[in-house]
DNA sequence: GTCTATAATTTGATAGAC
DNA sequence: GTCTATCAAATTATAGAC
């Protein structure tokens, strides 16, 4: 295992920790124990835990921006476009048994450092600013759009915590179901 | 200050800091220094920090109901059951500047003792139940009105989190609008 | 890059005086 | 009921050897 690979384990390990536990729910030594490793090297590749914050969230939202796309590609299928963000926090709950980083962030958003809060903020941002050009490129007015995009992404991040915390994948698939279904009108 | 008020204002304190920092974001001391007593006086009235967590999600949960009243109160309209039970949230976040402690909660679910983690499940059951009979009272199919159910409570919960992260109540109103509007069709 | 060793601070909790 | 005093463990690091 090379340096790049033990520091992206490091950041596996961390993002996984914070999805299950929040910021606040581990340690750098259980990332360490975890990794494999003592917990000084954590140190060595992040110097404190705000860093270590800074680098899963920024690594998070490039990863699924990238996955997102571009949010023009679906033309004027509003619906498709929809089933495709919705598939990607499906599949972060159903497949991996995870919450999104940022919905367990913006719950602590309180506690967390500026830096850390801030990226919790970008991603929302970003992912607004996606499902809004989504939807405006399908023929919905720059209003609706906009209270469309914030109504699908507060559907999505709710359904996962209510979903997690019955224990029932059933709560999120029907609230994307509904989702789909609404936008769609 | 007697007892039964300090018992109180303890809770009061803890829930405050939950809904604002996490269940893993404040210690028995900070508790201890806002209400102006000692931490040892705190483990006197709950002797482990799970039973604070226990007295504050049953204490939430109680007044939340009491809030909501009767389901049943609003008939066939499912319109004002619904703005009611939104303008719950609603007040948390706008005139409270707090999350729901469950949405705080159910995000960390992973790292919440046992029993927490079991009152916060059990207020979204009360909760999805308190829905679906109001919707059902008003004349939505069994299977509609839990849907709807799951929905809301989804969304006003996710609404709160991007809107807190975001620093902006508009996101949480153009939820609670859009909701509405949808609902009632 | 990773280790051992160490340290300052915080945390959750208890014993016993008042 | 609240306090002082105390504690063991955990947490977040840092220094310096290898």
């Amino acid at each position: 295992m090379n340096d790049a690979n033990k520091r992206e384990e490091i950041l596996d390990v961390s993002e996984a920790m914070i999805r299950r536990l929040g910021f606040n729910g581990f340690s750098t030594r259980d990332v360490a124990n975890a990794v494999g490793i003592k917990a000084a090297s954590v140190h060595y590749h992040f110097p404190g835990k705000a860093d270590l914050g800074d680098a899963v969230t920024e690594r998070y939202t490039a990863r699924f921006l990238q996955s997102l796309g571009e949010p023009t590609d679906f033309g004027g299928a509003a619906r498709t476009a929809i089933k495709h963000y919705v598939s990607m926090f499906q599949q972060a709950l159903i497949q991996d048994g995870k919450l999104c980083l940022c919905a367990v962030l913006g719950a602590e958003i309180g506690s967390l450092p500026t830096s850390v809060g801030g990226n919790t903020k970008a991603f929302f941002n970003k992912n607004i600013e996606w499902l809004t050009t989504a939807l405006t490129a399908a023929g919905f007015s720059d209003t609706k759009a906009k209270a469309n995009a914030l109504h699908i992404i507060a559907s999505l991040e709710g359904a996962m915590i209510v979903s997690k915390s019955l224990g029932e994948n059933a709560v999120f698939e029907s609230v994307a179901k509904t989702l789909v279904r609404f936008v769609d009108r």
